[in-house]
DNA sequence: TGACGGAACATTGAATACAATATACAAAAA
DNA sequence: TTTTTGTATATTGTATTCAATGTTCCGTCA
């Protein structure tokens, strides 16, 4: 029988602060003060501190002795090695998933960018992001490498609020079908190489939009 | 005039359990208890209960609620799955050091490639593992990624045990220098691809080791 | 008027106290 | 004898308290 998986109060509060930060509630530069967050939510300071503790282990927000915790604005040049990092974990687990995923698995992957096709004709923005989202999830937990997959996760969730701003502009969300076309070619035909290239260009793309969205 | 580092009691006391588990003092399986390990560190539990929480986070030792701590006893699956991605890192961060590392960085490895060698000759095993791991992570310093940096340290930090173990053995010691050699040529050469296919391959070999290792 | 100093306040760091939960063991019933 | 159940104990989870440090602001003195 599936046991009950019990959730520490800390686990629950550090998942609440990061959505917080990914939904931009708590935007860069945000001081985190215990007292308030304690009250804010109905929690005493010792399980709000043992999550903050996590969240800066996780390279969420950024602490300063005596001076309390505040959310990390990451500069350009960070934000740009982040998405290189990304890039090269997902071209990784691209090459291994071209190793190890079934053909149902990559049926599955077929299904999502036809569903991305659709909601391109039909303008679904928010859809959309899901569904890309969706695509490169699954193609990293193919690789069958759990490390690599909770590693993708940690930088994944400290881009989020990154993607979810450069996924607002439009202008390269033709190319980006595009290429995930190319993306499904490639694992369908186990071109390992050629995905992992693939993969890391189509973040490299990434970037291209978020300096944009920065420089204007 | 360079500031003065501060250290939270927490960050500290997280440090000293690392180091205990890399020397095998905890070794796997070892129960982490908060009252024991208060007395013995002279730290009351709220500052070692951070660290834990560090170290949780680090995947250094895992959590079950209310049964305490326990240091991780990876399987072979999980080792190589971290090996695994250690090289993907490790070969990335090759590439990318073939791109940005400076004249002078690479003759940093030059010598170290060399006083390897003697470390050979003279059969001085501990030294001889040092220098190994001082090329590697110069190697991924010179990929100038900070967040590649970050990454490759925590993974290979819960390595250090393992790779130590496996560095006992030394039939695949000459190999592994001549791998080196290569390592360096490619660098030398810029010749990125093959320089991260070399890395990938090397830390493969890493891989076989700990195998035998564990089946004997 | 401006710079220095100190006191009051705010905030984090650490320690302790209390509550919730799990484990071990013994006693009782089948 | 075996199983079950209740209780005692150990351990972690959470709250509260106290201490250390940083910040602000006002008053004094040059």
């Amino acid at each position: 029988m599936e046991p009950i998986h019990r959730q520490p109060l800390a686990l629950q509060v550090a998942s609440r602060i990061r959505d917080l930060i990914a939904t931009d509630q708590f935007p860069p530069g945000t001081p985190l003060k215990e007292v308030n967050l304690c009250k804010q939510l109905s929690v005493s300071r010792t399980p709000l501190r043992e999550a903050l503790k996590q969240l800066i282990a996780e390279g969420l927000v950024e602490q300063i002795p005596y001076r309390g915790v505040v959310v990390c604005n990451p500069d350009q040049a960070s934000i740009e090695q982040m998405l290189e990092l990304l890039g090269a974990l997902e071209g990784f687990a691209g090459e291994m998933a071209c190793l190890r995923a079934t053909p149902e698995e990559i049926d599955a992957i077929r299904v999502l960018t036809q569903q991305m096709h659709e909601t391109y004709e039909n303008n679904e923005q928010l859809s959309y992001y899901k569904i890309n989202q969706s695509i490169h999830r699954s193609i990293v937990e193919f690789s069958k490498n759990g490390e690599l997959i909770r590693s993708h996760e940690r930088l994944n969730s400290r881009l989020y609020r990154i993607r979810f701003l450069s996924n607002r502009r439009t202008d390269r969300w033709h190319t980006a079908i595009e290429e995930h076309d190319a993306i499904l070619r490639n694992l369908e035909q186990r071109e390992g190489l050629k995905l992992n290239k693939l993969l890391r260009e189509h973040l490299g793309h990434t970037w291209t939009k978020v300096k944009d969205l920065h420089d204007s």
